[in-house]
DNA sequence: CCCATTTTGGACCGATCGGTCCATATTCTC
DNA sequence: GAGAATATGGACCGATCGGTCCAAAATGGG
């Protein structure tokens, strides 16, 4: 009953995301989003409640969904030591001249809201949090199969590359030259030894 | 002659420099500026330009002080890998409930604009280029006095520090425990043996 | 076909944005 | 003390900020 929507609240939503990330919160305006979402005032308002609302429901989609795509990766069953290198090749990998560079949006946030907006606090501490359990399984795995050496524990190793990861993100941001990124991974990757 | 100026420029930049690296760029307002500076609108233009000029001569003097802190540093002749730890554990010691959680402003900035203005784009690879190339020495010595193994050649290994560095910023920022963070430095500071 | 229900476009809101401008105030030189 | 030079306070600018509101439009059920 009543008329009916003509948007796609998933695809505006998507856009939404897109902007966010690559301009930034505070840099983003609302007409920005709606410009991009290609909703009107009145509509936006209705179904996403605010400006930082939206922000919000961009942000734990974001995060979700690059959960779900390590969870993948992790229970993918490759070669654990292999499909880091990966994971962390696939930050640095964007070609220099290439686009945006936007980055994590959660590394983004992190830096730009997480130390005064206590809602995105818990956003990125929960990203950063599964990030580093599924760390754990695929190294814990890794110790197991042979792959990855006991010289660290499992639970130092996951924080350690979630650590480096986020360092790749604002290195890719910066726009480093490519051989010394691929330095600082393979440097990266020798603790797993 | 003329009127003598009312503010001292030194402490009015240093104070500018607080708020944008507080804040971030897009939300420091120009009052917020005024306030924090104590100086009227015509002073501020008239003496600093824009907010972006004035923003661009913050992080040239914030990205110089932090170059002349890490070169005092290394030349201190002290043990380099313990220089090293030191200068990984001063990221993430101040204790997680203090103050504002400003991070580095070069990595606020990597982050928040390189991607998008030129003029900060060059600053902050100026900075991480100068830290690089302190750590490079303090590695080589390290590496010739035998605190530091030669597994890792000196550059990749100043290169993977730098990394490293920027990603506790990250963690620092979004406020991970203690102890995650403090794995984190052990693990880092491994690839040094 | 009419009404209840929902969505939509856009006018409108006060506040604030970064920035300009000028009259006034304060100094120094002569 | 007159006049050149510089600094300051604050009025003022158009644009834009995020957000509200309401009349018009579009649907389904009766």
């Amino acid at each position: 009953m009543g008329r009916p929507r003509e948007f796609n609240a998933d695809e505006a939503l998507d856009r939404a995301l897109h902007v966010f990330w690559t301009k930034g919160y505070a840099a983003t305006s609302m007409q920005d989003l709606l410009d991009a979402m290609g909703l009107s005032k009145s509509s936006f308002y209705e179904f996403f409640g605010s400006k930082h609302d939206a922000f919000m429901a961009a942000l734990r989609r974001y995060g979700d969904r690059e959960v779900a795509r390590l969870d993948a990766t992790v229970c993918s069953g490759g070669c654990a030591r292999r499909l880091i290198e990966v994971q962390l090749r696939s930050v640095i990998e964007r070609p220099s001249g290439e686009g945006d560079r936007r980055g994590c949006l959660t590394v983004n946030c992190a830096v730009e809201l997480a130390p005064h907006d206590p809602t995105v606090h818990t956003a990125v501490s929960s990203h950063l949090d599964r990030m580093e359990e599924l760390f754990h399984r695929l190294i814990a795995r890794g110790q197991e199969e042979g792959g990855i050496s006991h010289r660290h524990d499992a639970r130092s190793l996951a924080r350690y590359l979630v650590n480096a990861l986020c360092g790749l993100q604002v290195m890719a941001k910066a726009d480093r030259n490519t051989q010394a990124l691929d330095d600082v991974v393979t440097t990266i990757l020798a603790a797993l030894d």
